[in-house]
DNA sequence: CGGCTACTATGACAGCGGTCATAGGGCGAG
DNA sequence: CTCGCCCTATGACCGCTGTCATAGTAGCCG
């Protein structure tokens, strides 16, 4: 799985999310990281003065813009746009993942609150940030679809906690049953929310 | 928080737990382990001569026995047993620590599957019977409260990924909503699921 | 050419990790 | 008493970690 991004910096976030959502924080290395995205190891502290702090953050900042940015996405995919859909795309990029490449990797921000939300202050703000974008942006997406103005996000919230807890219990069991079954079990009573006027 | 359980070996299992549903696995160490369980180091390798992975394993299992065993405890306290007023509770036990406690631990198996789901075999089937035991044990409640037998594990999986994803973002956000908003919106829809006749 | 900046290259350092080796206490059995 | 067993105690080992210090190269500007 070779690397190409633009930069090397670019390259190092990237890497090291992807480190991260496999083997957690605490297990991910500098070294490996500047090893896994082709990058010389001086740039490490080149471009991330801040250490592996630095680079954690901005590699969650990174997973949570890329999940937020996939909802437009999914949408865009739907030719007619529910909830159950969304939550449907949603889920199926992770059951696809699963089922071509195998169970090694989770989610690079659920691994990092994990392992840094009790340790680190910044990591704990960073994890935050990317849970609140991508909340966000699945809340729009509802909004849109005539999803009450108050339900919006916490339906939103409710579909990445189980998206979320979904994939550590695939992982865990090394099948996707429990994504299909959490697809197949919220996405009609996500529908139902749409033609519900109070 | 002294722990004062039986033997020294149940002790340090516990102990275990605590640590790492707080820092992870990886950033729990072994001589941590002992000094939190007032243990001498000594014990751990006569307890557990499989070593790290060993003592991780138990701590999995005794977590999981214990979040199942729970399910019991939580149907006992309702007057009358819904599968929302039980899933209420058991988002209430989370709600209840964050307020009180404060947001330092999340879930030990949780935490177990995201440092060693891809590193550890052996650690990922303790990780993997944890969860089926505690699914087993919401879904028989299910059972019990009329829900139709092919639903009700489904449900249970969908009920214990909402609540570990609301739980990751509970603590990302320092804040209990998340798992309250998963239970306000979870709640309902699950209670329609005992009157549905297929 | 010099001077400057951006980036790369290594080596070292101190700390901590899990694990092993070895030996010491406590105590009941014979 | 001695033996044997369960448990404890401690020190050492090696590997790895993040970080720092220092020096090197490439290329642009003047």
């Amino acid at each position: 799985m070779a690397v190409s991004g633009r930069g090397p910096r670019e390259r190092m976030v990237f890497s090291a999310a992807q480190l991260i959502r496999r083997d957690g924080v605490a297990s991910t290395g500098m070294r490996e990281v500047a090893a896994h995205a082709r990058a010389p190891r001086g740039s490490l502290q080149h471009y991330f003065p801040g250490g592996k702090e630095q680079l954690v953050n901005e590699a969650v900042g990174w997973a949570g813009r890329y999940a937020a940015g996939r909802v437009a996405r999914f949408l865009a995919a739907l030719p007619e746009p529910t909830p159950g859909g969304l939550f449907s795309q949603m889920v199926r990029q992770w059951t696809d993942e699963y089922t071509s490449t195998g169970f090694e990797g989770g989610c690079p921000v659920a691994a990092a609150t994990v392992d840094r939300a009790g340790s680190s202050a910044s990591t704990r703000e960073a994890v935050s940030a990317a849970f609140d974008g991508w909340t966000g942006a699945v809340a729009l997406a509802l909004s849109d679809m005539g999803v009450p103005a108050e339900r919006a996000r916490p339906l939103a919230t409710l579909m990445i906690s189980s998206l979320e807890g979904a994939i550590l219990m695939a992982r865990a069991e090394r099948d996707v049953r429990p994504l299909t079954a959490v697809s197949r079990e919220l996405g009609p009573l996500l529908d139902s929310a749409v033609d519900a006027t109070g």
